[in-house]
DNA sequence: GTGACTGCAAAGTCTTTGCACGCGG
DNA sequence: CCGCGTGCAAAGACTTTGCAGTCAC
């Protein structure tokens, strides 16, 4: 990493909840309690998580009737649409990953456990933009999952 | 070897058929008139569907009642389990492609169109083997999509 | 205030299952 | 003839939608 010499803003990324603040106006539309307690269940920990996971963590909200189903799912809709999370088409049901904030990775899946392992290659990448140029295709992103098993299944 | 990433030639050693057979033998099962024609549906030309396209081919033979929408279901699935086809989840539904026979290769996904082009990179399976080793993952296979535009759809 | 948002229930969409009859080996 | 396979209808899993009341701005 070079040095800084105060060129440039030092990067300090906004919480996520402002970021969807402004995607939020940007399309008039209005930060709720519920879009908010959903937002910050969703960014309170790293991790991959299903709709069902989700609504699993906000139950006692759901139970208390401070949100209900399909807000959920309406709001997950709009933070993928915002660019804060991103939709894996995994199996039968969908996984969600923070995107915003976070270093673009793929991903080891492991078939007996169904956990999700993170990692980056650059080398991907390069690949990715290769096989882009031959093709004379436009890339956008890119999702890659090794199918296996992992260590701790394999003991 | 010139650089490239198209796909090398294609070699069926003996007709799908003929391995379906192999595998409903070896699991105890019957080669019946409504297997047989949903495997000549499958194979009849090379390219990816999803059940509901596949349903649609089929139309009227359903129509005719020769076979029915979960027989087609669960063939599909038997068609997977003797690796005869593969299962991609995309999007909301699933997408088939022929396995047997071909090589292995990974995907260009047109986000506009919904097209699936296909490229092998064998640095693709170097690098897997690399993260796998490195995170003592037993590998068993992998699936990449590129996303973006094609060049059909950018003109 | 006004119009977007929510909760509820209900409807979709895609896929699977229970069961009685039919048919392959 | 045995028992796997099928068709039918119905249920299932997951997600979306219509609508009347509610709340953000």
């Amino acid at each position: 990493m070079p040095k800084n010499f105060s060129l440039g803003p030092v990067h300090v990324p906004a919480p996520p909840i402002e970021r969807f603040c402004q995607f939020l106006e940007r399309n008039g539309k209005r930060l709720t309690r519920q879009r908010r307690l959903i937002v910050e269940q969703v960014f309170s920990h790293h991790d991959h998580f299903d709709a069902d996971e989700l609504l699993d963590h906000l139950r006692p909200l759901l139970a208390a009737r401070k949100l209900s189903r399909p807000t959920v799912y309406r709001t997950l809709s709009e933070l993928v649409e915002a660019g804060l999370i991103r939709k894996l088409p995994l199996g039968t049901r969908s996984i969600f990953e923070h995107e915003y904030g976070y270093p673009s990775h793929d991903h080891l899946y492991c078939q007996r456990c169904n956990r999700l392992i993170e990692f980056h290659s650059a080398d991907l990448d390069r690949i990715c933009a290769a096989v882009a140029k031959e093709h004379r295709f436009e890339v956008s992103g890119h999702r890659m999952f090794v199918m296996g098993i992992c260590a701790e299944c394999r003991k």
